[in-house]
DNA sequence: CAGTGGTGTCAACAGTGTTGACAGCAATGT
DNA sequence: ACATTGCTGTCAACACTGTTGACACCACTG
């Protein structure tokens, strides 16, 4: 195993005088190869000392930029909430499209990078990705006709699901695996259960392991526009 | 730090002839254990040496019983599942309080086991308790006037919000801690913004941060409960 | 040219889940 | 009643995790 030593006689790119060759490092290209790394090995997790490797660093050094892992976990989420937002091209006052949008845009990204969605249940990034997808959503639903309590309450419940919904997606493909079209099932074996004491179950069990991820996904999102529309009627009136 | 000894010298209940007393362990035990650890501790991880010590016996003593910790967190789990559908009392016929119920139960089921609320937003317990809760919401849509297609969808994304909110309210909840009254913000911090690039954010940032996240949690099944109204009309008719 | 702050490296610590060898107890078969 | 078999608790150890403190080097400042 030549697991973490790795980096050592390498004087891999950087021209390596003596053979040491440290490798400069900054928030940037560690945030960038996190990115990259989250997304080559399907993982649901990603260790410091990983990253350090890819970097052809010591892992150690990561620390100089970031006080913890938890630190640099926000500035990875951070920037995918950054890349959902720049996907979103429909105009300002299509803001049904517009959430659409970002929502799908979330869910990719979250599939793509497992080990990084996994912790956006908790986390608030603080940064400006995060910032940028809350106007969004706040704008979307101020064009539908909301305000107030309404507003506020509506885009709560949509961030809400899109970010949780979308980390127990990506956490449960990179377990389990899609299936070879990309889409993946939202319940994972037969249920098998007794007709006398679960008759429910039995009659609707096939069409439960039918049911597909991510068109449950969205099919939550369209709950929560059309909630709003209706919001945005009655406070019409 | 007297750690992970413990046992060694204590001759505890079991009367310990010369000494050892080993205590004779079986699921059920463990599982009485885990759920009171987890509960008295508020972390929001439950290590097997921790749940070693509190059984008086060696850690790994636990895999006799359960081949990973996976399993072991699944039959947790499905004991909190099982806990939450007893909690139910309202009739068959009203199935709103029914759903009303049992999603309230779940949150303060999961709020007060936050180590094992964590891992539900991907496990599939596959045990007894899954089996009433899903046969429960399934009963639920059905008289509510559901069937097919719309049952099953209304039953998924009322099962996804559930079990999903409910453990990101947890697990943020212990790390956070909840206010003195039970209640606690959905929002962490206040949100600081430039009114010129971020002006929703900047109207509206006071009001999130008073949003509470039981109270949203509710809304949300609410919202469900109405979409699930809507398609049982139009279905009628 | 001296000095100072920042950065990468290394060894180490305290944890985590998990496994294999060993020992003892309980129930079995005859 | 005895021998055997299988289950179960114990212990040491492995591989892995995040994180810290001491050290060395390098680039910049005065």
């Amino acid at each position: 195993m030549t697991t973490a030593t790795g980096a050592r006689g390498t004087g891999q790119a950087t021209s390596g005088r003596r053979g040491a060759a440290k490798v400069r490092l900054d928030r940037e290209s560690i945030v960038a190869a996190g990115l990259e790394l989250a997304a080559a090995s399907g993982s649901a997790t990603l260790s410091v000392r990983e990253l350090g490797a890819r970097l052809g660093a010591d892992p150690t050094a990561i620390y100089r930029h970031f006080r913890n892992k938890e630190q640099l976990m926000q500035a990875l989420l951070d920037e995918l909430n950054a890349r959902s937002v720049a996907t979103v091209t429909a105009p300002l006052d299509d803001w049904r499209a517009r959430i659409r949008q970002l929502a799908a845009a979330t869910l990719d990204l979250f599939a793509d990078h497992p080990a990084i969605a996994v912790e956006s249940v908790v986390l608030t990034t603080h940064g400006p990705g995060e910032l940028d997808a809350i106007e969004l959503m706040l704008d979307a639903f101020a064009r539908a006709g909301l305000s107030g309590d309404a507003l506020v309450r509506h885009y709560a419940l949509l961030a809400g699901h899109v970010l949780s919904t979308a980390a127990g997606i990506a956490r449960s493909r990179s377990e389990r695996g899609a299936n070879e079209d990309g889409t993946s099932p939202w319940f994972d074996g037969p249920i098998l259960a007794d007709p006398r004491t679960h008759p429910r179950i039995a009659a609707f069990g096939t069409q439960l392991t039918e049911l597909e991820d991510r068109e449950l996904f969205m099919l939550g999102v369209d709950a929560i526009i059309q909630s709003a529309e209706r919001a945005a009627e009655a406070s019409e009136s």
